[in-house]
DNA sequence: CTCTTATTGTGATTTTTTTCACATAATACA
DNA sequence: TGTATTATGTGAAAAAAATCACAATAAGAG
């Protein structure tokens, strides 16, 4: 199986949200379809699917449940998938709430902090942890994935000890670039970048 | 001005996260030390800077001061944008508590919701007013710029009005695709999408 | 049963993006 | 003052991504 880029992943996930939210209610789909709900070229969206191994049906186009069970496949959305947020602020317990997550195999299991007021407490059915006790469980629970939503200037600190525990993917809420090691993954979720890639787009 | 690409909007932009945050320290700057931090290859990280005009110094690096500025110039960062959240949730209200988007330019006016519980109440000192009268406002004060932060249930219905009344960028923070006129920009803010695509990069 | 039409699947082409490679030149140091 | 070094700036090449174009074909109408 070839790799698959970020481009394509991005995509997919569109695809299905599409199908999870927009378009319920069909059984069938055309590509040309979800390429203008999605602002794309119609033969983009039939190559994307068809690295998903699914074929469609001439005249009629894909079907939505087998579309949407294979996007689910190719990227792994039920394979279980375990995280720790550091940062127990408005970002960190918003995240906690976010419905999604579970249907995606994404499980987040504790949240850290160092306000005291807040550690023992719980936040949408999960722990607020001292992040004292974050080296020890990271190693014991062999947790690879964080997302860390700390203000900016915890942010190295906090990541320097997760890497240092066996931390690999670190989803960066802050807007500060994080200093790590080649083998570890930083992915920026910069909300700044965001906003001006949105509107840039005004040239339709 | 030629057109900017939103790759090289997204790098300007963590270029300058970098310089605010991670190198506040110093007066020059070279390509490799940017690169280093953001995995990129050095040259890319030339040709991006150069296309904010900016000259470096031989066997020195960029001025730090002077990068920092360029990329607020050409980005835009300090033309004020005025924006509404609609939807004053966990998500919504950790959005208005963000510190960094005034220094951006980004100036959230108000939140909306439909909760009689929450109306009338502040939030990060800003208003929380009713949906009702979110038509009259947005016409009023001319807004071009919301972000989305209702549940997915009520994600288009929202859509479908703000744009009515003149809306044109959509920050769609929900995991819905919106049905827009091609007239209107959507970005999606999908964090599925965001993960499954930190989760690729397990071929380094 | 035949014809029209809508839609797929994909090879070829184009466009965009990234990487490579290296001439150029300023700095620091001996 | 001269030399070695280190970093820039940018053309050329390569790689990646998107678009174009169209043959194939199944569905549905009549």
């Amino acid at each position: 199986m070839t790799a698959i880029s970020n481009k394509v992943i991005n995509r997919l996930t569109l695809y299905h949200c599409l199908l999870k939210y927009t378009c319920k209610g069909n059984s069938f789909i055309a590509s040309s379809k979800i390429a203008d709900l999605l602002d794309l070229d119609d033969s983009l969206v039939r190559k994307d699917i068809a690295l998903c191994g699914v074929l469609g049906h001439k005249k009629q186009g894909y079907v939505v449940a087998e579309l949407k069970k294979s996007i689910e496949q190719k990227l792994g959305f039920s394979d279980r998938k375990e995280v720790f947020i550091i940062g127990a602020g408005r970002l960190g317990t918003a995240l906690i709430h976010y419905a999604d997550f579970k249907d995606y195999g994404i499980d987040i299991l504790a949240l850290f902090d160092n306000n005291p007021n807040k550690i023992g407490k719980e936040e949408g059915g999960k722990r607020i942890i001292s992040l004292e006790k974050l080296p020890n469980l990271i190693s014991r629970i062999n947790i690879k994935n964080i997302i860390l939503t700390v203000p900016p200037y915890a942010a190295q600190e906090v990541t320097d000890y997760a890497v240092k525990y066996g931390v690999r993917f670190i989803w960066n809420f802050t807007p500060t670039v994080l200093k790590v090691p080649k083998s570890v993954t930083v992915y920026n979720e910069n909300v700044i970048s965001s906003f001006m890639q949105m509107q840039n787009s005004k040239n339709k």
